[in-house]
DNA sequence: CCAAAATCATTCAAATTCATTCATTTTTCG
DNA sequence: CGAAAAATGAATGAATTTGAATGATTTTGG
């Protein structure tokens, strides 16, 4: 029985009966404690379970639609693996910048603690701090749209701070157009995050890649794209050559 | 039967019944005497139940003092009244700097649209951008006590705004030590915020009054300081001279 | 008020469950 | 094919949970 099967099973026999048992999984799995242990840390660090001695619980929240919650795992768990691949990346110690969106959002429970952070969202600011982690906002007048931080106080504020790391989120990936988003003043204050960083990363999951926004936020020259597995083989050996691309597995 | 499924049995029984017995527990569980002890006390510790001799009440909604309830409600009805109070005085098309804080923050719903907010709160600010208002964030530290915005940072932010009006919280008012608040950043992001407006207010209910706390943000003259009718009559003679008092029914 | 009965907190050892490590097998990808 | 990476299962000792025993405390019924 391969992985995703377990994991599906594990996830659907907790949907009818709200707790199962260690043992009960090792006997209809036919996998062994250890794996059945390994599958449990996994969907927990995914959020799709919560352990308990002896096994596991369903989570609360249940209340969506089969189908749209299916879709919304899907997408949110490529999110959450790529946010936590990028977490992995940062050190004790960096001082990073994280761009507002909902894959960075994603990033804040997998970072370390004794971190600085410089972020244009006040919303993963109130979250930081809640964690007790130094964080530095972003002035400047605020996006309704994005709830991120833009504008002249922003990039004044930004060109003060020097990263070891940024992460951005973007809308639109392409071979010829390289980065995208919608909005012209928010592109500029990703385009200074780049420039002040030493180490670049853009989160970017499989859908966004072939698409094309209005204002270019820059080349895909000398960034690492972190995206999830859900490419096209020939895609990805083109955007390989393009730029350093990290492929997360599910 | 696992931990929590004992747990949760525990509780549905307490909400038919309102009372249950451990020997009761011990039946329907299979569950050791020692067990459901240790069941009751974790549950109690969490205050989902309350232990009695001989097994568990379920807890009444009406958990606190009815002084203490009381206490908290009204204190809450004299800052909405405050806050409703200073909201009325901004009118369309005005700039105007809000100060975190409880009291500032039960402003929101009663501003008018079409106006422009400063605002060194982050929370502020997001529930300012939903309701469509124009809002431009101070930048730099977050504090976590505070939630707001503070430092070097914010102080330069600062600068570059006029206001019309600005409302800022305040943890002490005395007769000779002016306003006061504990920490020295927020007290000089405060001064900056009075310095440049035309009016300015601050909202403080009559429990702070007579306070002094670390940092001394100004003095009383050139103010008006909105309040609450809890002062005696004596003090609230007093202050009149001191500073612009205005004090709101409740 | 007293004594018996019931209930309680605390302690301890046994049983279960757990995280971690390591060797083995399987899969992946050049 | 062959090396590297990933998945697996067994083994180990650590950590948690459990039930029984003990003596203290509270309730009950006279």
């Amino acid at each position: 029985m391969l992985t995703p099967e377990r994991h599906q099973l594990i996830l659907s026999l907790l949907k009818e009966k709200e707790v199962v048992r260690i043992q009960e999984l090792v006997d209809t799995t036919g996998a062994s404690e250890s794996t059945i242990r390994r599958d449990l840390s996994e969907l927990e660090e995914q959020r799709l379970l919560k352990r308990i001695h002896g096994g596991a619980t369903a989570l609360q929240n249940k209340i969506e639609e089969p189908t749209i919650l299916e879709k919304a795992v899907k997408n949110e768990q490529q999110k959450i693996a790529i946010a936590k691949y990028a977490a992995s990346l940062v050190k004790e110690r960096d001082s990073i910048f994280l761009d507002a969106g909902t894959t960075t959002n994603q990033m804040l429970p997998y970072l370390p603690g004794n971190i600085i952070v410089v972020t244009s969202s006040p919303d993963i600011g109130l979250q930081l701090i809640k964690r007790n982690i130094k964080t530095i906002l972003l002035g400047g007048e605020l996006k309704a749209a994005t709830l991120s931080v833009v504008g002249r106080e922003a990039i004044k504020s930004i060109g003060q701070y020097r990263f070891d790391k940024c992460f951005l989120g973007i809308n639109g990936i392409d071979k010829h157009h390289g980065l995208t988003t919608p909005d012209p003043d928010e592109a500029y204050v990703k385009q200074l995050a780049l420039q002040f960083s030493d180490e670049r990363y853009v989160l970017c999951d499989s859908e966004k890649f072939s698409g094309v926004t209005f204002a270019k936020v820059a080349d895909l020259r000398g960034i690492t794209v972190i995206t999830d597995d859900g490419l096209y083989e020939e895609d990805q050996q083109e955007y390989s050559k393009l730029t350093n691309l990290k492929v997360v597995k599910l």
